[in-house]
RNA sequence: UCCCCGAUAGCUCAACGGUAGAGCGGCUGACUGUUAAUCAGUAGGUUCGUGGUUCGAAUCCACGUCGGGGAGCCA
């Protein structure tokens, strides 16, 4: 016989006056004499279960008291509407069947310190916040990769163990690879979804991607999930009209079905409603002069010079000025990556453009249009020090019908974290790999 | 790698050179409408480690360990 519940509680409206059995876990339990409330949770949602000594037999009442917190158990009862249960809807029990008895749980709904919860991630990942920030998460790649398919794009499944540097002088993370030597796992997919755009036109890669960098920020995983698209013919111009295109869906299907989560994530969605194309755009080189203009409005903001990278309280700056993402493009080609095609107007700077989230959520989109000149790509290799024998495939695919091509990377976290407006990346992801952190 | 901050009960914290405490959680009991219930009782400590200063150290100092926030780099 099926131990599977008969009803989930994210559609219980529809079995009001039926007798339905629900499986779960307790999130709650209140007993008050000959009265117990046990808060019910499926998955779906949680649902106030009342148990009256006097409706049930002496062993299911006992059985409700025995259910400590996370305590697992089918719970059999009649659906109805009652305006004191908390979404409208209670459930009047006749029989409670308990599955195990929970040890003393240690997550509790007071507060507790980010060590100690990181330490019960595995456990964490229940409460209601949490749930709703993974269920969101779920929803972003869900669109994102939806939205692609519908566009005529094709998922092209890229390595994780790679020979070399994708980007060259980025730490990586290595692995000892049987008689081969080391290897090294992937920080990007991009170079090998270009071989996929060259066979289907239009593809993305998708998976997680390792970056052995010692940062200790809000923003910064060493495990990350990106999603890269790539297309044939696209110039830099197309590219950005595609990532305006391709954020604005996945924030709107967030609004329309993850409107219960942001409301438990507490989201003000004013913004997100704002988030439509086209978006605002503003070049490197007035990036510059906006902050030496204002870099006082920001905190440890201070001018650059024109060839140095933006900062983080660079990026707060510019992204403060603006009530949707804003694209900040044509950076100094030197200070980008080897495969960045220059602006043919102005070589010294690159067609490339970083997408900034409002709200001072960073940036989450890298992108470019890809060098497609065998020479010149070859040229920039030797310039970025690096071996021109290990991207022998690479410039192969410059050799046979190289066309002009753009693509970005999109991370998964940082974009979750922007949508949801929680302040650090590492609830975004069910296990986060960080510097100083690698268990549970 | 650098800068700043922290470590005391299961959890969140207080005690700031002189007897180690509270709230929550646990356990026991009462309660037919609780929403983090309420009320009464109860158990629970190598004050991160090592060394030092002192009549006396959770408290001051040094080193170490672990963690938090930020920078650089990036998504």
């Amino acid at each position: 016989m099926s131990l599977l519940p008969s009803a989930s509680i994210n559609t219980i409206a529809r079995h009001e006056g039926e007798t339905v059995t629900l499986a779960g876990w307790v999130a709650n339990r209140t007993e008050k004499g000959k009265l117990i409330f046990i808060r019910l949770r499926d998955g779906t949602g949680v649902i106030q279960c009342v148990v009256f000594k006097r409706n049930v037999s002496d062993e299911t009442f006992a059985a409700a008291q025995r259910l400590t917190l996370e305590s697992a158990c089918r719970i059999t009862g009649s659906v109805r509407a009652d305006a004191r249960a908390p979404g409208g809807f209670e459930l009047d029990v006749s029989d409670v069947e308990v599955v195990q008895v929970a040890a003393e749980y240690p997550i509790t709904p007071k507060e507790h310190g980010v060590e100690f919860l990181m330490a019960h991630r595995h456990l964490w990942v229940r409460s209601a916040k949490q749930h709703a920030l993974l269920r969101l998460r779920a929803e972003v790649i869900a669109a994102a990769q939806e939205w692609l398919n519908a566009q005529g794009f094709i998922r092209f499944d890229t390595p994780i163990l790679t020979p070399v540097a994708a980007e060259g002088t980025s730490n990586l993370f290595a692995t000892e690879y049987f008689d081969l030597g080391r290897a090294f796992l992937a920080q990007t997919g991009q170079l090998y979804v270009e071989a996929g755009m060259m066979s289907f036109g239009k593809v993305y890669t998708f998976g997680p991607t390792f970056r052995a960098e010692k940062s200790k920020t809000r923003r910064h995983l060493t495990e990350f999930w990106m999603i890269e698209p790539e297309v044939a013919f696209a110039g830099h111009e197309e590219n950005l009209v595609l990532q305006e295109q391709f954020v604005s869906a996945i924030v709107q299907r967030c609004l329309e079905r993850c409107a219960a989560e942001l409301q438990i994530l507490e989201r003000d969605t004013t913004s997100l409603e704002r988030c439509l194309p086209p978006f605002p755009r503003i070049t490197y080189d007035d990036a510059i002069d906006l902050i030496a203009r204002r870099h006082t409005d920001v905190e440890g903001c201070s001018p650059i010079p024109w060839g140095e990278d933006l900062g983080a309280p660079h990026e707060t700056l510019i992204a403060s000025q603006y009530d949707r993402p804003v694209f900040v493009e044509r950076f100094p080609t030197a200070a980008k990556a080897f495969y960045m095609e220059p602006d043919p107007q102005r070589p010294e700077v690159a067609l490339c453009a970083d997408l900034l989230a409002p709200e001072g959520y960073g940036e989450i989109i890298g992108g470019s249009q890809r060098i497609h000149d065998a020479d010149l790509l070859e040229q920039r290799i030797r310039e970025h020090g690096l071996n021109v024998d290990d991207y022998q495939w690479y410039l192969d695919l410059r050799r046979y019908g190289s066309v002009p091509h753009s693509g970005f990377g999109m991370g998964i976290e940082r974009c979750t974290a922007w949508i949801a407006g929680t302040h650090h990346i590492r609830e975004t992801i069910a296990f986060p790999r960080m510097l100083y952190r690698m268990y549970p």
